[in-house]
DNA sequence: GCTAACAGGACTAAACTAGTCCTGTATTTT
DNA sequence: AAAATACAGGACTAGTTTAGTCCTGTTAGC
């Protein structure tokens, strides 16, 4: 289900070493070569962080890309929203009248209301959480009644860890 | 931003008439008038249907397509995990090992927790609201302050309307 | 003025999506 | 038994999207 582009997935590695060492600026060159991806890729994906505002760029000897603002204030939407546009779950969300079954189709309304709920997460995570460097908390069991609010709010506290969702949810 | 494939769309616009009478079966032919989308269409999006286990069918003259069970306890996600597959938002979530940055990428994990998120978020909407048909609270502006867990409330309570959303959340 | 480094866009190959169609099988009706 | 209805499964095509590369221009430092 559901899936962001791999560009997008680049996007967060190289935004994590950016993280790293805020202070100075990185070349593209100096990111390609930290991260293992090729070095045309890393130049795709930091202009599009550019053009997105979430990072900085330096022209000339000496100048590369930096964070436009502290990770804690970079959330995974605006990453997905920088690599990949505003674009919604489905057409109607984003193009209005592009579809042909809007006259009778009733479910247009939930799949935004869906949409909304999927960018409140998204917004919840932030580029630090991403780096992988403040889930530091105790492994913990999703268990089948926990509810959206609480996972939310485990989220936020950093207490899942991934390998539980192997096999799926449900 | 993440989309799903048209064809989980109008998957959702065929169980929302399938939910609406849910007693008798209905015809791929019938389902396609209704929906006014092409039958061979229609025919594919059952099928998936089938095979997710969310429709049941009966075959031969007078059979068709009727919910498995009630539009209640079907989820966004089985609809998306039906349509889609279980894909995760990363090569890594579904293919751990397909992926060469493994090694030096640590953002992996986040993903996988991100991607949860969402699991968590759509497994709350049900087909019953999908269709529009609980959705009958005041409309209620999002405010920039308002947390994911109380939006789920929310989006439970079906107090949301989706056109708040336009222009984005950010 | 030479070199390092970003900016912008063009381009290609591969993968995926949407949509259609065909052949087969099960069930009911006559 | 034959005919008609309806699903099952898979093959196939056209169009779009994604990933990845490359080239030409511009800006800044030494």
């Amino acid at each position: 289900m559901l899936r962001i582009s791999k560009l997008t997935d680049y996007a967060t590695v190289v935004l994590a070493v950016l993280a790293e060492d805020a202070a100075a600026p990185h070349s593209a060159a100096q990111l390609a070569d930290a991260t293992h991806i090729a070095l045309p890729t890393v130049s795709k994906v930091l202009k599009a962080l550019q053009r997105g505002g979430l990072v900085a760029s330096t022209r000339g000897a000496r100048g590369g890309y930096q964070l436009a603002r502290p990770a804690a204030n970079i959330s995974a939407v605006d990453v997905i929203d920088a690599m990949e546009g505003p674009v919604g779950l489905t057409e109607c969300v984003t193009h209005p009248g592009s579809c042909d079954l809007e006259a009778t189709c009733r479910s247009g309304d939930a799949w935004q209301r869906v949409n909304l709920a999927i960018r409140r997460a998204l917004q919840d995570v932030t580029l630090l959480e991403l780096t992988g460097r403040t889930t530091t908390g105790e492994a913990r069991a999703v268990t089948a009644g926990q509810t959206a609010a609480e996972f939310a709010a485990a989220l936020r506290a950093g207490t899942l860890r991934a390998r539980t969702i192997e096999g799926g949810v449900q």
